[in-house]
DNA sequence: GCGGATCAC
DNA sequence: TATGGTGATCCGC
């Protein structure tokens, strides 16, 4: 790579402007929609709020404005009446658990805005004499951090998801169309002209544009489209950094050397390639960092790239009249307290910077203070050299508030979150239990956890325990996520984990991957190291080998395995250990009438049985909600789950039934 | 260190 | 009728 490396000191401490973002597998990516705008004039009327809705008051401009989300400060939808687009939003949501807690959420926002513009006027003369001393010795010390040699390029797919389906369905260009379900994740133009963007609730946008037709996501297709793109991308930098299907930041400084070309044309020359090669049209953005790089990706969209030169002087004057919102990492919040305070373009920062110091944190005032000066990363290097920090999986549901119901969910994520664990051969030493109630409001308790853990048993039980503390609760979603991770394919330190736990919970990986069981008799500590690390490997999905790179980008995605649990009934016997029942915050009393259920067929239990009569023992594991041992085999453990599971949903509901006839009778 | 929030995509 | 999932970071206690 180019010569120069040396990161601004500037580089993060903030939202990332390059690099951080992780692009997961499994995740919807929404695309920013973005718009071709020939100036930023469309929206400024419509995006302060209150003054330019005169009927409406008490912050209803404000709740109209947070209901349109994020595409309003660069929807541009040029001849869209935006204000009756949000009106009709607002009706739509009306009365709706969302819109309730949006409400309540602007509510409160609001009165941090007041509180910070009380703290303002406390703010003396004095104060701000003081803190522009410090401001000026900041902005000395950023200034001095400025590159201008490296030219850096933001590409950005327009309309991504759409744009590939369009190729596969030409007829549907000319008809207003999305992905997604449920919530759409892009949207064509000829949709957005009729206010339809990204991330809007598919029943609003049905009411926006009655037409609209929506298709499911695709992602094998798009991956594939995406891994074209790269593949084009990096003859031009071989170490681009592909932040998600569509984006991607490039160092094209020495590629511009190399060929003695000009930047602007090579860029032209990356987006005919890609328009010519994939018949996909992307976007770009050219200037020295990746901060403005980014931006200007957004100036010329569709189909358009934009530059800004590596001089200072045009780097300040960009920023000078570019509204803060339109800077990555500031979202709907940090603009309203901004503009609260008269910043609403960066070139407003450096004149306020000393009232900001005494508003918002040093880090919040390194960071506008970066985007007043333009500065930015110029080191672009490939998402995978960044070290993970979490790994989570959630899922929404109707509410729910049946113990068991909910616990059926939580095994549900604690299974997938195995998967990606497994597949990205990590475990953690912290796990996260996320909760949404059905009010929106969102819960999340924490708790070490001893020995790394990836183990779809270990992440339910302890995830069960947290959950019960919060019993009753009536929620909407769930979620597990693992930090403090390790990763289980660095040899070294690990080893002793990995012997230690071999037979608990190890077993699993062991026996799964169908290439299993023999070789784990007595081997060398290499060989059982290597054993593990293979295993533990191939016990993801059965597809291609995905290593470090292409696993992160694919896979995850595919649809997840129909975990069909199985729907059997009863036959019981539980066994003596003291594992977290899931029923037991049911008043359980052991001499209850109930406490023997129904026996009947059950497709694992069958096997059980087998393997407790002292077979090979070594396959075998507790089961996390009942506590018997039970076959290890991945599909069989999680038949058993669940059916263990829907068993206790069952003796819930009779408890239910029993206890109300005491009470009526 | 934990829990709540914000932000990006 | 009805509003997503993953990852990162920051802030206030």
């Amino acid at each position: 790579m180019a010569t120069v490396g040396n990161k601004t000191e500037s580089e993060r401490a903030r939202p990332p402007s390059p690099p951080p973002a992780r692009s997961r597998t499994t995740s919807v990516q929404l695309e920013l929609l973005p718009r071709a705008r020939s100036e930023s004039a469309p929206f400024e009327s419509r995006s302060r709020t209150n003054s330019e809705n005169p009927g409406r008051s008490g912050g209803e401009g404000e709740l109209h404005h947070r209901l349109l989300g994020p595409s309003l400060q660069k929807s541009g939808q040029d001849g869209v009446d935006q204000v009756a687009v949000s009106d009709i939003i607002y009706q739509a949501s009306a009365g709706s658990k969302y819109f309730e807690h949006q409400k309540q959420k602007e509510k409160e926002l609001t009165k941090k805005v007041e509180a910070i513009l009380k703290q303002a006027e406390k703010v003396s003369k004095q104060d701000l004499a003081a803190a522009k001393v410090l401001v000026d010795a900041l902005v000395n010390k950023l200034e001095s951090t400025r590159i201008l040699d490296q030219t850096i390029v933001h590409i950005d797919c327009d309309a991504f998801y759409a744009s590939v389906e369009e190729l596969d369905f030409p007829e549907l260009k000319e008809k207003p169309f999305a992905v997604g379900n449920g919530v759409l994740c892009t949207c064509n133009y000829e949709a957005r002209k009729f206010g339809v963007r990204s991330a809007m609730a598919e029943f609003v946008a049905r009411k926006i544009c009655p037409q609209l037709i929506v298709l499911p996501l695709n992602f094998p297709k798009y991956i594939a489209k995406s891994n074209a793109i790269k593949a084009i991308l990096s003859e031009y930098d071989p170490n681009i950094c592909a932040m998600t299907l569509d984006e991607a930041y490039l160092n094209i400084t020495e590629y511009c050397q190399r060929v003695g070309k000009d930047r602007e044309l090579v860029v032209q020359e990356i987006r005919d390639r890609v328009y010519r090669e994939t018949q996909l049209t992307v976007s770009a953005g050219i200037g020295p960092n990746s901060r403005v790089a980014k931006i200007a990706s957004n100036m010329n969209k569709p189909n358009g790239q934009f530059v800004i030169a590596n001089d200072r002087e045009s780097v300040m004057e960009f920023m000078r009249t570019l509204e803060v919102r339109k800077v990555t990492g500031v979202g709907y919040v940090l603009e309203r307290q901004l503009n609260a305070v008269g910043v609403i373009k960066c070139g407003d920062i450096y004149e306020k910077a000393p009232l900001l110091h005494e508003l918002f944190s040093d880090i919040n005032l390194s960071f506008l203070l970066d985007c007043y000066l333009g500065l930015g990363s110029t080191v672009i290097k490939p998402i995978e050299q960044y070290e993970r920090k979490s790994i989570s999986c959630e899922t929404t549901f109707r509410d729910l508030s049946s113990p068991s119901e909910i616990k059926q969910k939580l095994w549900q994520v604690a299974t997938d979150l195995e998967k990606d664990c497994k597949r990205l051969n990590i475990a953690g030493r912290k796990l996260g239990l996320k909760m949404k109630k059905h009010t929106y409001e969102a819960l999340s308790r924490q708790r070490p956890v001893a020995k790394p853990i990836n183990s779809a048993e270990d992440l339910y039980k302890y995830g069960v325990q947290m959950l019960e503390k919060e019993m009753p609760i009536t929620i909407r979603l769930i979620g597990l996520r693992l930090t403090e991770l390790v990763d289980l394919s660095v040899e070294g330190p690990m080893k002793t984990f990995l012997k230690g736990s071999r037979r608990s919970t190890q077993v699993l990986a062991d026996t799964s991957g169908g290439s299993g069981g023999a070789e784990e008799t007595d081997a060398a500590a290499e060989d059982i190291e290597e054993d593990l690390g293979f295993m533990i490997h191939s016990q993801g999905d059965s597809g291609p080998n995905y290593r470090s790179w292409s696993k992160a980008h694919t896979a995850a995605n595919l649809p997840s395995a129909p975990t069909e649990s199985s729907a059997g009934s009863s036959s019981r016997k539980r066994s003596s250990s003291s594992q977290p029942d899931f029923s037991s915050e049911a008043p359980t009393d052991p001499t209850s009438p109930l406490t023997p259920p129904p026996p009947v067929p059950d497709p694992t239990p069958t096997d059980d049985r087998i393997k407790d009569e002292g077979g090979p023992a070594a396959e075998q594991v507790a089961c996390p909600v009942c506590g018997n041992l039970v076959s290890g085999e991945p599909s069989a453990l999680n038949q058993h789950v669940d059916w263990c599971l829907s068993r206790g949903a069952i003796l819930e509901a009779v408890q239910e039934t029993y206890t109300k006839r005491l009470k009526t009778g």
